[in-house]
RNA sequence: GGUCCCUUCGUCUAGCGGUCUAGGACGUCGCCCUUUCACGGCGAAAACACGGGUUCGAUUCCCGUAGGGAUCACCA
């Protein structure tokens, strides 16, 4: 085996959002080709013009930036190629590969819904395959003149040996009636041309492998130089009820991945790995560790299914990982919005601080984000319904003797402050949480919270006495 | 319907003939930690779809059955 270097490519069609099992084959193409020190390419497939737009390409580039698979290259678009393709076609229909046929759509359909009452196979009969009696100014396709006898097998990297007879297998439209490429033409003469040495795409390409091959074949019996490409089909994801993905269980674009669910683009992406992939027993894998690991044979045949409390579960193990500066960042448009005014720089100094706790907190950042907003609320803090219960249910005049104690207090840290919370408990004759809750309440305006003297610290003496005097005022 | 593919706990998976009394993770339940909620720690319940072979021996190999999926356009 010469050592050529590994190309892979991702191409979607800009009919819509990049969705997470188009994400998935776009990391694996990725993660194949860094493992083997080759490029990685995008692709375009807008041949389909009345389907194809620009928010969607937009969008598909906008969610590979975020997962950072970055692509060699300027992006591919397929529709500007097509009189490449034509070129192909017409030298395929040179050569004797190719034939025209000039059945219209009507006569196609006819003879498919005589086929269905048959309850034969679906398939163009090859009526036009061996005329030449070609009628004067009538539209015409161009379509592949495929073996009929004998079969193919694919090695597939993923499947494993695939065999289909040609007969099963008809005659292709190459070139519309209009000169535009169809699908089938438009990929295999892309990936040749591009370089591409291994294709790995969804199993709903699988069938079509085989139609592009016989393509390829007699290019390659034309001119030489197109190699059949190494194909890996990997096995699609499906909703939580086992069906296909639909936009009920996560057929969302990355976007919403993002926005809607305030997940990591690291979570997602090592979550989208494991789906489909393992190694060993592995659960959480660097970037580094699966571009060293990342290989064809780990891929499962089964399909699997979407789980996205694992998704959550794994972006808050992330979650916990990241940068406190990064999450401060990340969160501080939403804090701002929810908060209704601008954040200063004490603000984010006091958000960022905060992190080291709230992090443990969330499994996303919308999470992260409410439950940050008390530090920054300006007084009186709301209250909600059981903190408000809590401050009901203090001993009588709890708070004005909390109040007092920590105004004479002098160290305000953390330590200092639990150990006159649990002095005054003492002296009190209660457990420390009946005192402790009640001052969370006060402090927080919630019964749940970080650790209340880490609260606290973060908080200052002023703003907490104020709080306290808050709700003993309002109590 | 034809063709092709798939089948280990609810889910993602480890397992590539004996190491399996089938391992890990998410979820679920219990306990611990504890000022709350989390985090963390410990533990429990939970799977080789079914039937035949092959073999000294099958979760692992082969064949059926059942179930699931993909695909059959002048869409991609």
């Amino acid at each position: 085996m010469s050592a050529t270097k590994v190309v892979t490519r991702f191409a979607p069609s800009p009919t819509g959002f990049l969705h997470i099992g188009g994400a998935r084959t776009a990391l694996f193409n990725w993660l194949f080709a860094r493992h083997h020190g080759g490029e990685f390419h995008l692709r375009i497939e807008d041949t389909d013009r009345a389907r194809s737009t620009d928010a969607a390409i937009a969008a598909i580039l906008d969610g590979m930036t975020w997962l950072g698979l970055n692509w060699d290259g300027d992006v591919v678009y397929q529709f500007a190629r097509a009189d490449r393709h034509a070129q192909v076609a017409h030298q395929l229909l040179a050569a004797g590969h190719a034939y025209r046929c000039y059945a219209t759509p009507a006569e196609l359909e006819a003879l498919r819904d005589a086929q269905r009452a048959a309850k034969q196979p679906m398939r163009y009969d090859g009526r036009w395959r061996d005329r030449t009696d070609w009628p004067a100014d009538q539209p015409f396709v161009i379509r592949m003149k495929a073996p009929k006898d004998g079969a193919v097998t694919i090695d597939d990297k993923v499947q494993g040996p695939v065999t289909v007879a040609n007969a099963e297998l008809d005659d292709m439209v190459l070139l519309r009636s209009d000169g535009t490429p169809t699908y089938m033409l438009a990929v295999v003469v892309d990936d040749h041309d591009m370089g591409v040495t291994h294709v790995i795409r969804g199993d709903d390409h699988l069938n079509n492998a085989f139609r592009q091959l016989a393509l390829i074949r007699a290019m390659d019996a034309i001119e030489g130089g197109w190699p059949d490409p190494v194909y890996a089909h990997i096995p699609l994801i499906h909703g939580a009820d086992g069906a296909k993905l639909s936009k009920r269980h996560g057929a969302l674009g990355v976007d919403a991945y993002r926005d809607e669910m305030g997940l990591l683009p690291e979570a997602v992406e090592n979550y989208l790995l494991r789906l489909g992939w393992g190694h060993g027993d592995d659960e959480f894998i660097s970037r580094a560790q699966a571009i060293q690991w990342f290989d064809l044979d780990g891929v499962g045949r089964s399909p699997s299914r979407f789980d996205i409390k694992k998704l959550e579960s794994v972006n808050g193990h992330y979650l916990r990982a990241a940068d406190d500066g990064r999450l401060t960042a990340l969160i501080a448009p939403g804090v701002a919005a929810a908060l209704g005014r601008e954040l200063t720089s004490e603000d984010r100094d006091l958000l960022h601080r905060s992190m080291h706790e709230l992090k443990k907190r969330a499994s996303n950042l919308n999470e992260l984000t409410a439950g940050s907003l008390f530090y920054l609320r300006s007084r009186p803090i709301p209250m909600d319904d059981a903190a408000a219960k809590l401050l009901a249910s203090a001993a009588p005049g709890l708070l004005d003797r909390v109040r007092d104690r920590l105004a004479a207090q002098n160290d305000w840290t953390v330590p200092a402050l639990e150990d006159m919370a649990r002095a005054m408990a003492l002296d009190e004759g209660l457990k420390l949480g009946q005192i402790a809750q009640p001052l969370r309440a006060a402090v927080t305006g919630a019964a749940q919270s970080p650790g209340l003297f880490d609260v606290m610290a973060l908080l200052g003496r002023d703003e907490v006495l104020g709080r306290i005097a808050d709700a003993a005022g309002g109590n």
